[in-house]
RNA sequence: GGCGAGUUAGCUCAGCUGGUUAGAGCGCAUGAUUCAUAAUCAUGAGGUCCCGAGUUCAAGUCUCGGACUCGCUACCA
């Protein structure tokens, strides 16, 4: 295995539209910060760096509806989410911004040297542009009918009703989302990274060079790179952002995806003069701590962008969490389901230690897992509290009772004293092993183990007994006791700073390095300790009933606000516009499922004037056995439209919930075929 | 539909290149103990390793088929 001589570790940049919530610490933030106080301990030359990401058109949108400039969008979530990590102990080595000068000019920089030596593509296309707001029209900018769900309000980039991926050019009726007004098609020039030309070399250095990256993450590039890459536009029509360094260009910004992960080196060179060493020396080892949702970026984008200016250095593993669920249901920004980061540090003073436990102990490292309050409260009461915190108190208090808090002397270590103090180098080797592989709940188990092996030496060896008979031999377990209370004091610091901290100042001790696990000298005999206090405290159920009404409350207000949402009705039309639709009545004779879809089922219906074929995205809903026989209504004179290589001639109706739920229209009488409605 | 990841004890998860009675933490039961925040320690119960077929002396682990969950992608008149 290859040895490098400083580490570059970079986490996901939060997007400043929102606070940061527990998904996004377990995943990227939490394990992260354990996997640089590690570094840090065994004394390594790391540098840790992070910031928010604050362009891109979210922002821009956001600071409209709320009246505000996009600037003061983002220093407001930049302050809020700086503070909140800071509160955290996530101990960036800066946490800065893509706003910065240095970034601005970084990024512009990287783009101009791109172009100037051909790596990129220029294409002109036609693009939606609003002539009141003298504009083009990009992503979210742009509203219009979704031609999948006919949901009127889909944005230019997605709809969010049915969910379906669009390009603005699919909408129907386009309107502009800033004036209202109908856009016009004008001509504009992007740049893009051929990403098709890097196949071949992410193949290589991927699929062959990186088979020890996690599987979710490896699978995933394997999966984007047999798919095929597309070249990517790296710019955009807006005025929020990096404009793009090229004469004729005005009006453009640099797409926040290409600026974004810039980011990492822009931050780097804030915080040293050394930048260069950290991103070119081929001895260092760069790592991306990130979600899921940016394997491609972080695998694919980015990493091409690299090669492309050549004077970086490649990522050695990029280790991707899975998510987080809060309580049995995706968190949602937009739903307000989350648990949120500067509330919790409101809502538990003195716990942070506690979410940083739950959210290690639970991280979503393999598959999408579950937070729950009860889990949480459960992990601190059995797990903290009554092993963690009552080993160190019990040391403590039995020090404190029987030699006025001075460490005793250690006196002849017998075989169980030995056997006891010989499992801490063991247990120093496997949080090792699995810290090194992004193991963090496992390495997290093993640190606690310390703490067991202490409760099961103090039960062993009882103090307490023989105190009656043999105070020396007291001392020597004792002794050995807060030895080991110094090993977890170590062992736990990149998970549970706050409370190694604690620890170190009952022990009245300076911070030990990590090599220090494993020495049973670290406490001199004599040593004057401090008034031991306890670590942690109980959860009651209050707390939690508390947290579990807050969500129940935000599940009340969404299903309200779900309610509300019932459609407008639409501008009026005459007899003459309805009179047009012909509908009727008619009967399913056969139906079959579409080869290679999800959705879709061909019908083939008896409308009373013919036989036709219609294609209809029930398949979801309906089978195909149960849809033969059954009644339906069909609108039969719509034109008729190609469906992945079939003519479908009409539409069947059907009611559909807000959820999406299709639920069939037919009379509630037999009718014959062909039988009209109106 | 295609692709990726996952499916192992009540819960949360380990099980590397196939090899003795499938493991851990929590929960549960019983016992011990009282220094400690009724905390701790020991012992135990609890598993058709998603289902089906196959390869093998031997499969949780490999192959094929299928189910379900999450994600990406196509698709939804």
């Amino acid at each position: 295995m290859k040895s490098f001589k400083r580490y570059m570790v970079t986490s996901a940049l939060p997007y400043a539209n929102g606070p940061v919530h527990i998904g996004h610490l377990a995943g990227v933030y939490v394990p992260s910060d354990i996997y640089v106080r590690y570094l840090r301990l065994r004394g390594e030359d790391v540098k840790w760096v992070c910031g928010s990401d604050e362009h891109g058109v979210p922002i821009t949108l956001k600071a409209r509806q709320e009246g505000v400039t996009p600037q003061d969008i983002v220093d407001k979530y930049h302050g809020i989410i700086k503070d909140a990590f800071a509160r955290l102990g996530i101990s960036f080595d800066i946490y800065s911004r893509t706003t910065s000068p240095t970034h601005h000019k970084t990024a512009s920089d990287f783009f101009r040297k791109l172009y100037d030596n051909g790596k990129f593509e220029e294409q002109v296309t036609l693009q939606y542009y609003d002539e009141e707001a003298k504009q083009f029209l990009a992503d979210r900018y742009i509203m219009g009918t979704c031609p999948h769900c006919q949901n009127e309000r889909a944005y230019g980039d997605q709809c969010e009703k049915c969910g379906s991926t669009l390009s603005p050019n699919d909408l129907i009726n386009p309107r502009s989302t800033i004036t209202g007004s109908t856009p016009m098609k004008r001509e504009t020039k992007h740049w893009y990274l051929p990403l098709n030309q890097y196949e071949n070399f992410l193949r290589e250095w991927i699929l062959e060079g990186h088979k020890e990256w996690k599987a979710n993450v490896y699978g995933q590039c394997k999966s984007w790179l047999d798919l095929g890459l597309q070249p990517r536009a790296v710019s955009r029509d807006l005025d929020w952002g990096i404009p793009v360094p090229v004469e004729g260009a005005e009006g453009k910004v640099l797409y926040v995806w290409f600026d974004a992960p810039i980011g990492y080196i822009s931050a780097t060179k804030e915080l040293t003069p050394d930048w260069e060493k950290y991103w070119r020396d081929k001895d260092t080892k760069l790592v991306h701590f990130i979600g899921k949702d940016n394997i491609v970026f972080h695998c694919i984008v980015f990493p091409a962008m690299l090669k492309a200016h050549g004077d970086y250095i490649l990522p050695e593993n990029v280790p991707g969490n899975e998510f987080l669920n809060l309580e049995n249901d995706k968190i949602s920004t937009s739903r307000n389901w989350a648990v949120w980061l500067h509330e919790y540090l409101d809502e538990f003073p003195g716990k942070e230690d506690v979410l940083r436990y739950v959210l290690c102990a639970n991280a979503p490292e393999t598959k999408d897992n579950d937070f729950t309050w009860k889990d949480f409260q459960a992990r601190n009461n059995n797990e903290l509290v009554a092993v963690l915190g009552n080993f160190v108190n019990r040391a403590l208090v039995l020090t404190e009772k029987y030699f006025e808090g001075a460490v005793p002397a250690c006196g002849v270590l017998n075989d169980y004293d030995k056997e006891t103090l010989g499992e801490l180098p063991k247990i120093k080797a496997a949080i090792e092993e699995n810290i090194e592989n992004y193991r963090f709940r496992e390495a997290l188990k093993e640190a606690m183990n310390i703490a067991r092996l202490g409760n099961k030496y103090l039960a062993d060896t009882e103090p307490w007994k023989v105190w009656k008979t043999d105070p020396d031999r007291v001392a020597t377990i004792l002794n050995v006791s807060l030895q080991i209370t110094a090993n977890v004091a170590i062992a736990i610091e990149p998970f549970m700073p706050f409370t190694a901290a604690k620890m170190l100042k009952m022990l009245a001790a300076e911070k030990f390095g990590w090599d220090a696990i494993g020495r049973a000298d670290l406490m001199a005999a004599g040593h004057k300790l401090e008034k031991p206090e306890l670590l942690f405290e109980k959860i009651e159920d209050a707390m939690i009933e508390a947290q579990l009404e807050k969500l129940q409350r935000t599940k009340s207000a969404n299903q309200a606000k779900e309610a509300a949402k019932i459609e407008p009705q639409k501008e009026s039309v005459t007899f003459d516009d309805f009179s047009r639709m012909d509908i009727r009545v008619a009967k399913v004779i056969a139906a079959e499922k579409v080869a290679k879809t999800k959705k879709l089922l061909k019908l083939t219906v008896d409308t009373g004037i013919d036989k036709r074929t219609i294609v209809s995205g029930i398949a979801e809903f309906f089978t195909p056995e149960e849809m033969v026989g059954k009644q339906v209504v069909v609108l039969v004179n719509l034109q008729p439209r190609d469906l992945k290589g079939i003519e479908s001639q009409g539409m069947v109706l059907m009611a559909e919930a807000a959820d999406g739920t299709l639920s069939l229209i037919s009379p509630s009488g037999p009718m014959e075929p062909g039988v009209v409605i109106r």
